[in-house]
DNA sequence: GTAATTATTTGATCAGGATCAATGATATCA
DNA sequence: TGATATCATTGATCCTGATCAAATAATTAC
């Protein structure tokens, strides 16, 4: 059950033995149903997820009504909604389990004291908030300088399996088109 | 010449006089002329700056040879182009003094240097790191979700001085629309 | 397994912002 | 200060992707 987590957490920093075990336990595992949501705006609670097996989709509801993704998180990934995990304010966001999943999580309280208690964790939440900042900021430009197009195509090319393995709904969604645009493109490669 | 940027940083975390005067040491003054670039593209050099007075912009050139401005650093603000500060790549933005500026700079190496020395550092980066993230994510969301027009009047009420001291050009590169849009936005409002 | 819902495709129309062009206003610098 | 370059405004046109609509395909749920 922690096989995966545990190989993720050793490949990016180092923690002896009992550090590992004591982060480890801190983990609870929970399954999620197809499009359950285990996280709703408004609620207090802020877990960080690592997806076991399945699919998450973190997304808000603009002002208009409809949704926007912010990102998809498969296996091996962790996943939570971070602005509200940052400073423990309520959520802003909805985190849905887009197919059957079996998740592991930790409560944000009990991932700030391993800040204070294990060493290497303070290294691990620092590379997981550089490379968070790091993709935010590349999704960002690619809003700026693409046409939804070449953003499709740049997705297509570099996470192929999230247009295969989603909706197309959902990837226009993530794209921030339409899906009958997304049709169209694709219709047109 | 540290005074604000002392505040800054006590503000922010505690550190004791000791600590402080190891973190001041490592600053160093720079001042840069109007429209000098203090960061070029491709160029090893990283460094953090302190705005004292002045404005910093971030920007990186598009495929199509134009630029797209990141951020704007005004006065007691900290900027630099973090995804190269993160990893220690080469500089993927140039970073120009918008305005005759006075900085205050801290090598790459001095900074993550004081991440292991100086206990509250750690703390304090983790904190810039936050925040940056926080920044990014909510300027992504505006992109999404809102018209050139909104865009402009969200500005034009939580960041005033940004549509008052710089020119249209850089707004409306800023906004990511073109001059003429801009003008015409002003225009109708 | 069938009904009902949801997703996808295709067509027609519309609107907002880009582009190109020209003129007027500011800034810059020797 | 005057000459030059840069910036801002306004007009005309175009193009992309949104919207609305309808038909079909694919899932889901009972």
């Amino acid at each position: 059950m922690y096989e995966q987590l545990t190989k993720y957490i050793t490949d990016r920093v180092p923690l002896d033995e009992a550090g590992l075990q004591q982060v480890l336990s801190r983990f609870n595992l929970l399954k999620a149903k197809k499009n359950e949501l285990v996280g709703r705006t408004g609620e207090p609670s802020r877990r960080m997820f690592f997806v076991n097996r399945g699919c998450l989709r973190v997304y808000f509801i603009k002002a208009d009504g409809r949704e926007a993704t912010r990102r998809f998180a498969f296996e091996n990934a962790f996943s939570t909604s971070l602005t509200s995990f940052i400073d423990g304010s309520l959520l802003k966001e909805d985190t849905q389990a887009v197919e059957a999943s079996e998740l592991l999580y930790i409560h944000r309280e009990d991932f700030y004291s391993l800040l204070h208690t294990i060493p290497g964790w303070e290294v691990f939440y620092r590379g997981f908030l550089e490379h968070a900042y790091i993709s935010n900021t590349r999704r960002l430009e690619d809003f700026i300088t693409l046409t939804p197009r070449e953003r499709y195509q740049l997705l297509l090319k570099e996470n192929p399996q999230m247009v295969l393995r989603l909706p197309n709904k959902l990837v226009a969604n993530y794209l921030n088109i339409t899906q009958e645009a997304l049709s169209r493109i694709k219709s047109v490669m």
